[in-house]
DNA sequence: CAGTGGTCTAGACCACTGG
DNA sequence: CAGTGGTCTAGACCACTGG
């Protein structure tokens, strides 16, 4: 087929949305208008408009309308998103086992990484994340205490230690590196795997408006996860 | 109403998958099926399919069927950059060297991917890629000869497989995904590592304006190299 | 060839919104 | 109330796939 009708109407309407003649807010045809201009039935002109709503350049509203939608989202390019929302998306149930949560003295490298001196006194956690019943993510943290002081005392069976943190002081850059690591036999005991699978590790930095808030490290079993996203040119 | 009969399709095909009766690669049922089975109409058991299709737990070609999509999850998202500009970034001298170069016939696995009929013809790439004196990415790539008729002529030592395609055609959309493997002997004494040690796999699609383009399979040492990124929010 | 998904029609009933 | 989008039907023709 040289073309499908939809199609042809999707890039009507996208025509009208980049060359400014419909604006944000903006009602579009409707599913009837559409169907009686394009001489089409309500269900091809219906598919075109729906497309278009899944792909954030319109927004539906049951008995008002079709508008255009504000502006074209751009994917991020690393977004940041709690592990507990995530798995919630899936439809699965998620739990935190906190394994370690203390003060103690930040060696060399991540004395270095938090912008403090040696042997500073920093917050530490270990945090187990399961999926249903499925160890998926270790979380370990050290935390600056100047931006984190009730740190030790979060019941972060309750409340991610993530969540937590950008509750308190709103991020405003971070930085990650994504590595491929062996783990130590207490590490692998943790999550269940074998000692010789490969794990991702995620290692986080971020700041908030006055200095570095915490440094993250995330490891998550080779066979049980992975990174991806969807990009658009 | 008390829930759409597609939510409910949707619903029983995902309990299939969730608990392990329909495996990664498994037929699902046909549109047709579906409809009997549920007492629907076509187009209301495709709405199922074509929905779960969009989140990505299947994957759908036309004349063979649908089929359970690689489960695991997703998240994040990274750039993407060709290899021998980033090695040249850092001062350093890029080197590549074909390894295999050859038309071939796509498997189940990879002709899912890329959308054509099983045993398909495709063109196959294998190219070690070095940074200064050590290999730093083996790259291995499967290409739709619809959208690179000439790939099989080209001198991958000169310009890289990635520039090529990028070329010849537009890209309009990639998505990707990063895990934590281990590879086979040939590939470990291809990249100079040894067997056990953890690598990072970079999969990639490419789609151009009219399909999808090619399917690329970067393998880095864990040891020699991490992906990273930085945020401002 | 029979089966698959891709597109499309001309109807239908419904829940919801504004006036 | 008339108009909107949400769901659904029972058909149709098509391109494509495997055997």
């Amino acid at each position: 087929m040289a073309q499908a009708r939809y199609t042809a109407i999707k890039e009507h309407i996208i025509r009208q949305i980049d060359g400014r003649h419909w604006l944000a807010g903006d009602r579009v045809p409707s599913e009837n208008e559409l169907a009686v201009e394009f001489a089409v039935s309500r269900m091809t002109a219906r598919r075109a408009l729906q497309e278009l709503s899944e792909q954030g350049l319109l927004v539906r509203t049951q008995g008002l309308g079709s508008f255009v939608a504000d502006s074209r989202p751009m994917s991020s390019l690393l977004e940041i998103n709690s592990i507990d929302r995530e798995i919630a998306a899936r439809g699965h149930s998620h739990r935190a086992e906190v394994l370690c949560l203390e003060e103690c003295h930040a060696d060399h490298p991540t004395a270095l990484m938090l912008g403090l001196a040696d042997g500073a006194a920093v917050y530490h956690s270990i945090v187990l994340h399961w999926e249903n019943n499925t160890p998926l993510q270790r979380e370990e943290r050290f935390v600056n205490p100047l931006f984190g002081p009730d740190y030790l005392k979060q019941d972060f069976t309750r409340v991610t230690p993530s969540v937590y943190l950008s509750g308190i002081s709103p991020l405003t850059e971070a930085d990650q590196t994504i590595e491929a690591v062996n783990v130590s036999t207490e590490v692998a005991a943790a999550l269940q795997i074998a000692q010789d699978e490969p794990c991702l590790q995620l290692k986080r930095r971020t700041w908030c408006q006055r200095g570095i808030v915490n440094l993250a490290s995330l490891v998550y079993p080779g066979s049980r996860y992975r990174f991806g996203g969807h990009l658009n040119f």
